[in-house]
DNA sequence: CTGAAAGCGCTTACAG
DNA sequence: CTGAAAGCGCTTACAG
């Protein structure tokens, strides 16, 4: 008769007592942490079977002052880009045995403080942050009690934690070449809000590629979401007639420019050419296929889980960085404009 | 000085000592449970303040045998369709102060089943369910313990779980009706894989709704993916060439079809109409806008969290389950036919 | 290789 | 309203 006082439950005691051994003996067993004689074992195992023992993680977690999840936090998933990469992480977590907790923020700063504050309580192994707000206290009372944080694709100010980065200032300027190589010159940048810092240092790239040749830059700049990318690609088409591409700034942001597009019959590559920065899967499913200039996503997401386990492995290692470049994937979106 | 042998991080202990007051009454602060004088519960809050005080959840866990935690377990969320449901799953947790851990299985039964081993192990407090199994053992052992299992869309054998049921075949029959009274007569359905259930379901749907009018069922059930989709309209077309409109079952598979329609130049809906089952995203932006029948996604998500939490708060209340239907939303991918 | 025992940091019945 | 104490179910140094 077990003696847990949870409802149908049995204990390592119930097990050991059933085995005839002691608790340490069973732990050993399930743990696999030392060495037990094999009739003892098997003694174990058979009375775990019989009474459909089920490991109670909460009394480890406690014991050894850690879960075995980590949170992923980043705004919203139900963008293609995001969903790529958390599952990226969380495939990763789950091969090296860890839970992923998943956290959303909306870009909001006190959610995101919410939701930090949240996992410092429950004592996650590790948290991967593509964070909204650079200098939240939340942060580093996080890294204060042990729990290492990556920062993935967003500065953190405090610079105790590892880093996964991704370089768009060079990869936005590379794509703008690429333009400038098919013999264009008149090339807008329809990017996203200037507040989310990957969208501001695309556009930063995209204005390095156009000063070095001497052109000036047409940007936008209105928000990250699609109504951004419409309202921007709408007015800069009113203001630039000239215009003979165009660079969405990102995934969301490319399907409000070509919103605008149809609202005015503006065919792709032959009116305009397009080349996009991110590769959400419909990039290589719409006609015409887009060319983009994107991250290895699932790269970036198993390169946080990475840092973070190994810094779970040893605390005490040198901070790192980890920098991902953009990499053009060339379809049919863009024209090779005659000399 | 702290007592606490967790590197930097204050227990209540250290808090009552510096409060004056014993460790019952910082945790009354702290939950809120009972009153507390007020003078104490200022020399309490003050104490929590100077000495940095994070709760830690891992003893409030074990002490209450919960985690304010559940799971959700879906095939992989790089699907439209599943990244919406799950960030409805993640913000309806979120507003009732649970955290969500996300577990994919990549519907394959075997990694179903040792995620499910592990939700058990970790003591969540529930389980959002999208089984690829129904018969898994691994699903009782979460109901013996008291775990409380929301089946969503896909039946589980244990009938001691709630359930978010959609009820695919009314909606797929009504989708077809939707396309025989445009005049449509030869219409197609190029289906997800029969071992799919919510795949299977709808094709029983399609299948009734033609039986119904005297018109013999043209099918394809390939795979539930993008890939089945494209095999499955080129087949179709190669040997139905009187086809006026098709409907692809679910978003992967739209995708598919929507691929063939290009290899061949077959244009929407003049040359063919389409109707898609499910509504990510993208069909409401591709040119021509898709009409599709959907589940409200949103609502699919929050209904079985709230199942969910109403167990969590009555652990015996009566099995509950609730019923979405699909609905028509109306765009231009398909054409009248006249007559 | 094995067991008795301490302890992880909370919460809560119990007595006052 | 408050405190002393038990206990949640494990893991692991310690002694043998």
């Amino acid at each position: 008769m077990p003696r847990s006082t949870t409802a149908n439950s049995a204990t390592m005691r119930d097990v050991a007592e059933r085995a005839g051994v002691s608790v340490a003996t069973v732990s050993r067993v399930i743990t696999g942490a030392a060495k037990v004689q094999s009739d003892r074992r098997a003694r174990v195992e058979a009375a775990m079977h019989e009474l459909g023992y089920q490991p109670n993680h909460l009394s480890a977690n406690l014991r050894n002052q850690r879960v075995r999840m980590i949170a992923t936090v980043v705004s919203q998933i139900d963008d293609p880009i995001v969903s790529e990469l958390v599952q990226a992480i969380q495939r990763a977590a789950s091969q090296a045995d860890y839970g992923m907790l998943l956290c959303t923020t909306g870009d909001v700063a006190s959610t995101e403080a919410d939701q930090l504050r949240g996992l410092a309580r429950q004592r996650v192994a590790g948290v991967v942050l593509r964070s909204c707000d650079p200098a939240a206290p939340e942060i580093s009372e996080l890294l204060d009690l042990g729990i290492p944080v990556v920062a993935l694709d967003r500065t953190v100010r405090d610079r105790r934690g590892d880093a996964v980065v991704i370089d768009h200032v060079e990869g936005v300027r590379r794509a703008t070449q690429h333009l400038l190589e098919q013999g264009h010159r008149r090339v807008g940048f329809v990017g996203g809000s200037r507040d989310i810092e990957p969208d501001a240092l695309r556009l930063v790239g995209y204005e390095a590629a156009m000063r070095e040749v001497g052109l000036d830059p047409i940007t936008s700049a209105e928000s990250s979401r699609m109504g951004g990318g419409w309202l921007g690609a709408a007015k800069m088409l009113d203001r630039h007639r000239d215009l003979t591409a165009l660079i969405a700034g990102n995934g969301q942001v490319a399907l409000g420019v070509l919103d605008t597009f149809r609202d005015r019959g503006i065919h792709v590559p032959d009116d305009l050419s397009l080349l996009v920065v991110d590769d959400p899967f419909w990039c290589g499913l719409v006609e015409p296929r887009i060319t983009t200039f994107a991250a290895p996503v699932q790269r970036v997401g198993s390169s946080a889980v990475r840092l973070l386990m190994r810094r779970l492995e040893n605390p005490t290692a040198g901070q790192r960085q980890v920098v991902h470049e953009l990499e053009l994937r060339e379809r049919r979106s863009v024209a090779t404009l005659a000399g």
